[in-house]
DNA sequence: ATTCTTATTGAGATTGAATCTCAAATGAGA
DNA sequence: TCTCATTTGAGATTCAATCTCAATAAGAAT
């Protein structure tokens, strides 16, 4: 987790008048640290594991926030379950999805990224989040 | 429901051993003749306010059926619920989803098709289905 | 530092979409 | 028509996610 990641989220809890907690702050710095693709439930354990003992309702309130503010990214691969993963300073790549195994690719095209943008304009709409 | 659909959805059923029963054909006619986007339990409904009475485990049953075989298209728009709709002899529209009151826009893009089969084929996949 | 107000936490209960169970019913090949 | 494996339906079950509420803690004000 990057100070500017940490000061980032220290805005968005102040600006909504939510506090900081350090339970917050673990769950935050867990997502930063990871480059996997996890569900809450698998956060919960890795912080339990350190012995960081968050509930599990706060992992998912947390959860909730980070992806309400756009913190995190939260994908479906079909399971029923959301993926979590962090914005890694980029919020522009997409996701190959084996439907053997599950293996998830990350792909940026810079080209798809704009038509897309292109089309929301067109339609009237200001692209706020997309997922491909 | 065209004549093609259900020559197509029985040679699926056929092709998998899978038995031709009216309630099947029931739910997917339903789905064919609908411009929605629904979930399981609207279809459920509908089926039951025209007397077509399907049990809702059938309805869930069929739909992944129909899933599987690539005879409709599931989608998510991030409430946990499962939206289906029919493959109107096109595969290729996305969707633009408002954040605030949940209307569905369709649109086509055929630049974008293209490039998300060359990202898809640089990657070593094939590509079997897309969200977006 | 202390007090006060309000938000947050944690543990367990609850929700609800989706899946499972199993006896009864039914499709479809012989 | 007979046979047998599959399917159906009703209700039970699952399980991720949300909710409840008493106890706790953040953080502003003094």
């Amino acid at each position: 987790m990057t100070d500017l990641e940490l000061e980032k989220f220290k805005k968005v809890l102040k600006d909504e008048n939510l506090k900081l907690t350090p339970q917050r702050v673990e769950v935050f710095r867990e997502v930063c640290n990871s480059e996997e693709h996890r569900e809450a439930e698998e956060i919960y354990l890795a912080l339990r594991k350190k012995d960081l003992n968050v509930s599990r309702s706060t992992v998912y309130r947390t959860m909730d926030i980070l992806y309400q503010y756009d913190l995190v990214q939260r994908m479906d691969i079909g399971d029923g379950k959301w993926r979590y993963e962090h914005w890694l300073n980029c919020h522009q790549h997409d996701h190959l999805i084996c439907i053997r195994c599950g293996t998830i690719v990350e792909f940026i095209n810079t080209q798809i990224e704009g038509i897309q943008k292109d089309v929301a304009e067109k339609f009237n709409y200001q692209l706020v989040r997309h997922v491909h």
